[in-house]
DNA sequence: GATGAATGAGCCTTCATTCAT
DNA sequence: GATGAATGAAGGCTCATTCAT
């Protein structure tokens, strides 16, 4: 039962799957964004990683550009899944919910380093590349329509004194600018955030903004 | 008296300073970052924007790799700068110090669309760059330190049961993040935020951090 | 006698015979090097055109090179069973001889547009590669023989003040010219010559060279 | 009187005027056209024949497809030159006009090995490159119309009964084929044209076509 | 026999840097 | 100081060839 059967398409086969072969080299290409960067990345480096060749990324991606919007819309459909799979927990409160997305950010599938300072990277490629605009956003809307659907509710809840849509921003952007902290400390040392007070941090806005609803 | 002693250094003539051709030179820099994002920023792009010739480049900045440390070291200071002045405004209050040192990353000075997208872009290629983070870093802790003190002293001032800590990282990241948010609409359209609504995040988070020292 | 004798030769079966297999893959060359060119087919091309896989061209040519010359012999050979044929009809004269050997190099059976654009492609590419010189030359030579003794014959039987071995170049670099020409108008208008205004310009010739033996 | 002032930018020189290192990389290519062929041609072939570096040949041509294009469109126009200017010859009867067109495809200027094998190079690739035919389309319908009317005025002078059309092809097809059978004995022996004989079978044409204008 | 994913050498192109003018 | 043509290393892409299936 507990036995795991392998599938046929192991990545070290000779001949992978399309999907799993795709899969590794995007997994590699987030390894190499996360190690040397947006503009130090070559398809080389990527192929070396995978311990495949270069021929490879042309035959799966057609191209350098192509490979690098696969692995954002990778990280986009993932950090998707991640929250939206989070609000399906049967059975919690309008406040367990927000919890659960704001924090579910941090979970342990989506928030590791490589992944964060690939996101980082995309992030300052957004310039001139509207692409990469275009693939988050349709992801992003409906992430910031469901956080701000929660405030209302627990505002209205509450009867607090505050505009959903400013709290519903405060906490995305302070979830985005952790992000950016935690990932700043992967490289160096003084003064950068951990993980844990990332979490303590966005938990202090939720108390800090509904003390009815959350308590520290 | 008639003399005019800008002349010599005006940018365009023939022969300007050494301080004026590399202000002029970063200034491009900066540019071009917004226009193109790093990875596709080249020298000839600088010198074209800047109305020089490439060979300009080298000469005041010896390398494209200087010239980017210099652009993010102008960028660094002038941050620093921006808060430091703020906070030497004589007999303001310990909240209004820090409301000035948190909004004031929103000063016409600092905040315009190309500066915004040029600390992305230089975010984006931290990894495997330390040196980035070493220009940074100095002028980070001070801030870091600046906003902690003032968050210990409002938070001992008003008997609030917060951690300074957790509350300086959540006010720093929010402005982080906003900046994020702001950035990214800069291109395009959905749901973004404006430098409007980020003051009010900011403002919201303060309010609701220390009830009794601001007000909505 | 109901047996299908063909069945198991035929290019679409899965298991063809070599010879099959070798001429599908010609074929297909020869489609490839009109709609493309030399420089630009590639085995991928080629394969594709013939409905089967890259693998295939190396399994029965050894390589793209040995492809291409194997195309070039069979359009040789062809080539020379077209005007040798024509010279063994029973009962010509000299005259009417020279004029099928002549004419004969617009029969429907070489003279198509993708054959033809397959020679202008590999006279192109007849530079650093003497191979290609070599496949030619034998049949050439032969070629050459046949219509020059022919020319030696109606020269001596009609008491023309010609050298035989002018009025054999002339004739066969006419044709050349011609085939050129046509190969030309393939792909645009203007101003082109189309098959029969070839004929009729060889016609032309041989009436002016040997006004007793041809009439317009 | 005898003395040439050689100009100040010698090919040599580190800095040459754009014409003259366009012209320079356009002779290399002519060289590696004849040298190599079409397919097998590359920029660091050219470079190298040139002197010069290969980033040179994209600052003054952009790609290598521009530089070919602009070899070809070199080679048109030289040809178109050549014969335009022999009809400027004042005091020239028409047979003779005739004769320094069609001879003077033979010219030293334009008829030397190198050129004649980039010529059939560029022929082998007009499959699939409409740009080469547009190219050479306009230069050709002037010669074809010059050609054409030369014919016409003959005929009619002489009385002969022929199609003009009919001999304007043949004499310029007789043209390219003796091109391309000179070209073919650069690189081997037997049995190939030489350049005197190509204009003793292009006189024995004048000669038959038009025997009241032409002797042998 | 046949397939097509995988390999890797070779080529075109870009671009930071140099240096004669 | 300033220019921009020239250099050449580095990188992305193509494609002939291989070989496990």
């Amino acid at each position: 039962m507990t036995a795991v059967t392998e599938t046929a398409t192991s990545p070290s086969s000779r001949k992978a799957s399309r999907p799993v072969r795709r899969q590794q080299l995007i997994d590699a290409t987030i390894a190499v964004l996360a190690r040397k960067g947006y503009s130090a990345l070559t398809v080389a480096d990527v192929a070396k990683t995978a311990g495949l060749s270069v021929g490879i990324i042309n035959f799966h991606f057609e191209s350098k550009e192509k490979l690098l919007a696969a692995c954002l819309s990778h990280l986009a459909e993932e950090y998707y899944r991640n929250w939206h799979d989070a609000l399906a927990v049967p059975g919690a409160s309008v406040a367990e919910r927000l919890q659960l997305i704001v924090l579910g950010d941090f979970n342990d599938k989506i928030f590791t380093p490589d992944k964060l300072a690939a996101w980082i990277a995309f992030w300052g490629e957004t310039q001139g590349r509207p692409i990469y605009v275009e693939i988050c956003s349709a992801y992003d809307d409906a992430r910031t329509r469901a956080v701000n659907d929660l405030c209302e509710k627990i505002i209205k809840d509450g009867g607090y004194k505050l505009v959903p849509g400013t709290v519903m921003r405060a906490l995305e952007s302070l979830g985005d600018g952790l992000w950016l902290g935690v990932a700043a400390g992967n490289s160096q040392a003084k003064f950068t955030i951990t993980a844990s007070q990332a979490r303590q941090a966005l938990q202090a806005m939720l108390v800090s903004f509904f003390p009815k609803h959350f308590q520290s």
